[in-house]
RNA sequence: GCCCCCGUAGCUCAGUGGACAGAGCAGUCGCCUCCUAAGCGAAAGGUCGUAGGUUCGACUCCUACCGGGGGCACCA
């Protein structure tokens, strides 16, 4: 029994009730009940506060309506008991069989055990890293990328169409010293006093005057744009590679130029003038976007006639928006989250839905702590922490669990000397081993001719407490997918993770799953063999949707 | 001055109104002739920043304050 059929039942029992007229009902009776899971096991598998909820709007005690519905509700298919505590709770117990059933759902379902189809025929565009590509990916990218991607493959657990978009610009000062530092660099100088250091812009520059053996000694200005387009292919080259080596793929870069080629900031701010909220004053032309909750208007076109920096922002969503997505999402650092209300305002003032159409997600820094004292990061110095000394550090597993399994909101300390040395520390391994425990055993039963049968399978064979803990979890782990897409909390997977390794581990030290020596297999240890094989495979559906991998051994 | 995020066990962090607040790691004690000990069990560890408020019920919601971090351009 899952959690979403037990709320049907308690559903079926509260309109059961209501029909008899033992219940007067202010309001309908609910089509769907919260079920919880509670922490203390005298409170029985689930527990419902739906008395404590109606019991005003039905004008009875709590109690006495949970009494009654626990009374309807006994009765119900697959439930043991159901008894009444405290002020009005209502806790459950699910019949062994009941509960076994869940493994058969999870193997039948197999990998789509967990999906579901809240974001069906949507589009989402989904923008994250999005750095320029002035230099490697730094740390704090380095969280969007595990973060970002991560999601994306939760949207798309969750029945939505996601693309991937990458959004960059190789023009501007940025760009200009980064430049001026690979020419620098090329001809033996140091770098520009506000250019960037570090050994890739040497290793660049001598990839340049590789092939163009005369770069650095042509004059200034053909010199700098050819380090420049060739330093950004290059640069962006590597990005992309090491962002592949950490299992992301983007399936659009989109490239700033484009929207002002292809006319997108005219016409967007045709549209807004259009719409009536542009004016012009002091010779630029502003958006009225504190109309809509900013904190005052902001400049388009600036009085030398240039864009300012809104208007490609202006026009990325604008395009998005004509490319057919219904729905975009941006991540950005907390260094951005000023952008928020201008943008925010910017979506409405095309008429679409904030929150909706468009939405920002605003995540923390990361610190690099060494020896306890932070380290500071220097693009000018070269002291940037990559992603690549990331992954070499750690790994590429660790990396994005480490980074994917604590909630965006919060600023994230490393120890780089922890991480570096004392790898255990991290939790991957303790789910990873999990999963690799439970390979382990399918491959011995393999041996002993034995597999998961599900035709042979008698759930009600699966009476122990740790058994009943790990079925529970199991089923738990669809509602827990769905919550976190729909937070766009990828860190609730890792937790979740984390908690059933737990309940495994524990299930495993009492339940022997195989026959010892001699032994004949016996009808239990089959039906234990399917809890096995069902939760290996929430656990690599699960991973996977970290991006994590899934051993077979550790 | 205004805006955003955070303050929970020694450390790093979960917990978006429900019943005695959890995990990983570190530290104490115990458990490998048998499916992976990267595991399990036991003990220990907390004024959930402070003070009010809302509620039958608050770590969770509201207000103020304290502490830490990040932002507030006709820069990109």
């Amino acid at each position: 029994m899952t959690p979403e059929q037990l709320s049907e039942a308690i559903v079926a029992a509260l309109r059961s009730l209501v029909d008899a007229g033992r219940v007067q009902l202010s309001d309908p009776v609910p089509t769907e009940v919260r079920v919880e899971r509670p922490k203390v096991k005298e409170h029985g598998d689930y527990a419902t506060n739906i008395a404590l909820q109606l019991g005003k709007k039905a004008q009875m005690n709590p109690r006495e309506f949970a009494e009654l519905l626990a009374a309807e509700l006994a009765s119900a298919d697959g439930i043991a008991a159901a008894e009444v505590a405290g002020p009005g709770f209502l806790n459950v117990r699910v019949a062994a069989g009941a509960q076994g059933e869940v493994a058969r759902r999870v193997l039948e379902a197999g990998p789509d055990y967990g999906r579901n189809d809240q974001y069906a025929g949507e589009r989402i565009n989904l923008e994250f890293v999005s750095a320029n590509p002035t230099g490697p990916i730094h740390i704090g990218g380095v969280r969007w990328a595990a973060v970002g991607d991560s999601l994306g493959r939760l949207l798309s657990f969750s029945g939505a169409d996601v693309t991937r978009e990458y959004y960059f610009n190789d023009h501007g000062a940025q760009i200009d010293r980064f430049a001026r530092s690979l020419l620098a660099s090329a001809r033996g100088q140091e770098a520009p006093e506000d250019g960037y250091g570090g050994q890739y812009i040497h290793d660049i520059a001598a990839q340049i005057v590789a092939r163009h053996p005369d770069a650095a000694d042509r004059p200034d200005d053909e010199a700098l744009e050819l380090f420049r387009s060739e330093g950004v292919e290059l640069m962006f080259a590597e990005i992309k590679a090491s962002l592949h080596d950490f299992g992301v793929d983007f399936d659009v870069y989109f490239h700033e130029n484009h929207l002002h080629e292809s006319g997108a900031v005219d016409r967007a701010i045709a549209r807004l003038t259009e719409l009536g909220k542009m004016y012009e004053s002091d010779g630029a032309l502003w958006l009225r976007t504190s109309e809509y909750g900013d904190d005052k208007d902001r400049v388009v076109i600036k009085s030398d006639g240039q864009p300012a920096y809104i208007s490609g922002d202006l026009a990325y969503y604008l395009d998005k928006r004509e490319r057919g997505f219904d729905r975009a999402i941006i991540m950005l650092g907390a260094d951005h989250h000023g952008y928020v209300s201008r943008m925010m305002a910017m979506c409405a003032a095309f008429g679409d839905e904030p929150g909706v159409n468009l939405e920002i997600l605003i995540g923390q820094m990361v610190n690099l702590l060494r020896d306890g004292q932070p380290v500071r990061m220097s693009k000018r110095a070269g002291t940037v922490i990559t992603l690549e000394d990331l992954v070499d550090a750690i790994g590429v597993d660790a990396a994005r669990y480490a980074l994917a399994r604590y909630s965006t909101d919060s600023t994230i300390d490393l120890d780089l000397d922890l991480w570096a040395s004392a790898s255990n520390d991290n939790p991957v391994y303790y789910v990873q081993y999990a999963h690799a425990r439970l390979s382990s055993i399918l491959r011995n039963a393999a041996d002993l001719g034995l597999s998961a049968d599900l035709a042979a399978f008698d759930p009600a064979l699966l009476v122990e407490e740790r058994a009943g803990d790990l079925l529970r979890a199991l089923a738990e782990f669809p509602r827990v997918v769905a919550r976190a897409a729909e937070l766009r909390e990828p860190h609730r997977v890792a937790r979740y993770l984390e908690d059933t390794a737990s309940t495994f581990h524990k299930f495993y030290d009492v339940c022997r799953v195989l026959p010892q020596g001699d032994e004949e297999p016996t009808d239990t240890h089959r039906a234990r063999l399917v809890l096995v094989a069902a939760t290996r495979q929430v656990f690599a559906t699960g991973l996977g949707l970290l991006g994590v991998s899934a051993p077979e051994r550790m």
